[in-house]
DNA sequence: CTGCATCTACGAAGATTTTCGTTGACACTA
DNA sequence: TAGTGTCAACGAAAATCTTCGTAGATGCAG
């Protein structure tokens, strides 16, 4: 049984439950732009529920939401949904870009060499 | 003035006129899961045309299409967004996900290395 | 106990994206 | 010229995503 891809607003309550751990609606809502309606954050979070992105704890009044999601492994979705579709699986190509878009620091660019040293050393062994 | 981001269908066209250059409709769809429907390809790179996206040539009964938008344009749209959204802005963290995601060769590796160099070296001049 | 604050549930409206049926224009062929 | 096939245009339906108003339940302070 395979997951949805999370939408845009999906994507938004994931990122502050990942980065705050489990949290009420209250909470979660408090961790995000005020654009967005206390409601429409509920809403998303019970949908999001239902589609088994998000699992909740009922036993208490206000109800805690946890990730039923590992980071990592959506993380991976994403990139392999953006790989395909706009660099043609090249791996190589979406660095380049990433770089361009994100400023990288030397301390990062460290350990963007070490994650290739330990890649090449994992698949030539 | 900014153009929108391309939805996930309009990505999917986009990444057809990126690989064989300007085309008109039919051609398209004929490059594309046949799961679509032409008119819906149709109506796509129409509204496509409207948001900028595309941009038309008309002097034939057969229209012809081209993106507007420069691929790599595109992708660091895209990339800039992900990074965002899913990682934080870790440079470090993405470029992790991209390798445990699409496998690299050692070919690729060493571009990948060469890219970071190059960076490196424009970034401390 | 009453009033106020906070929470979930529900449903519906709005916005956006995707799909496709139908129509009329045009071009080629027999 | 009649018939056949291809094309753009249009509009509307369907699907999905986002937003929020309202109602009812619960807990707490006075």
């Amino acid at each position: 049984m395979k997951l949805p891809k999370p939408t845009a607003g999906e994507l938004e309550i994931l990122a502050v439950l990942w980065r705050i751990g489990p949290a009420t609606v209250r909470t979660v809502h408090d961790h995000m732009d005020q654009s967005t309606g206390y409601t429409t954050v509920l809403k998303l979070m019970q949908i999001m529920t239902e589609k088994g992105l998000l699992q909740r704890d009922e036993s208490e009044r206000a109800h805690v939401y946890k990730p039923r999601v590992a980071r990592a492994q959506t993380q991976g979705q994403l990139m392999k949904d953006l790989l395909e579709k706009a660099f043609e699986n090249s791996a190589a190509q979406m660095v380049q870009q990433a770089l361009a878009t994100q400023k990288a620091s030397p301390k990062e660019l460290a350990e963007i060499r070490d994650i290739l040293n330990r890649y090449e050393k994992e698949n030539l062994k």
